[in-house]
DNA sequence: CAGATCTCAGCTTTACTGACATCG
DNA sequence: CCGATGTCAGTAGAGCTGAGATCT
């Protein structure tokens, strides 16, 4: 079959491209992720810190945006929030004054997992019509994707 | 629920969230589409009207906005940028006072040729890890997943 | 009058930049 | 002095809402 001549004359050119439908659907996404966590009290920036610091252990700020991929700027406010929920502990590093230590709290933790439900859900309703198989596809191409173009970017 | 144990204590979860992995492409894949048609003097929102208008041939305002996805809100700012260009035309409907007729232009064809070109060059790009049969894999899955999740949406 | 269409004006969230003081 | 860190202020664009005027 060769394949059928990508573009030129095609009926709907805007349903095969990768890039739109990439974003409708992480518009959906977002959405969902965005609403399930706001049922619980949370954003994803939320969710994205204290997963790090629960896989990662703890960490300066500094440390948590490179790995969160959140930027520096923003991560203070993240992390007033999580403060002010008491879900994260932060304080001055002995070791090195400009720093932050930021620390999982056993509140948390509670939250994190509670959080992961949420997600479970979502994702649930997200990747509905695919059966497993085709889940761990999606996922592993994905994952080939982002790997691929993630890379030294900056994060000021 | 039985549900296959995702998590628990995984490594990372943050990288086998499909929501994240599908935002963070998803965020590159905005960033490239959007400075290929920059530097074709277009933005994204162009290319989806110029491509409904050579895909589904002349229409209002409204069937437009409901091919493309933008709110009716949005789409007059478009048009006028494309009108601006001498892409499309857009003129009153004899047969309805209170529609406009959106009609693609030479100009406008020549112009989405042009920008088939910038997004071909863009996806090989976004997509480069991959080779052909993956790609046609990752396009068949994103369709199906898009497809379910897009329903008589409202779109105000 | 109900409903569709076009338009304008404005809000909110997100991603991102720039600058600054502090410290190693 | 250079570079990293935490903080604050602010920008640009996308997505979305609401309302008004006109027309069917």
């Amino acid at each position: 079959m060769t394949r059928p001549e990508t573009h030129d004359s095609s009926p709907d050119r805007l349903r095969r491209r990768a890039s739109r439908l990439l974003s409708q659907l992480t518009t959906r996404s977002d959405r969902l992720v965005g609403e399930g966590l706001a049922g619980a009290d949370a954003r994803k920036w939320h969710y994205a810190v204290l997963a790090s610091l629960a896989d990662g252990g703890p960490a300066s700020q500094a440390t948590l945006s490179r790995r969160t991929g959140i930027y520096r700027s923003d991560m203070v406010r993240v992390l007033d929030e999580l403060t002010d929920r008491r879900l994260v502990d932060r304080s001055p590093d002995p070791a090195d004054q400009r720093r932050n230590i930021v620390t999982l709290s056993p509140e948390g933790s509670r939250r994190l997992r509670r959080l992961d439900e949420v997600l479970d859900d979502v994702h649930e309703v997200l990747l509905a019509p695919l059966d497993q198989d085709e889940r761990d596809q999606f996922l592993r191409l994905l994952t080939r994707l982002v790997d691929h173009h993630t890379e030294p970017g900056p994060l000021a």
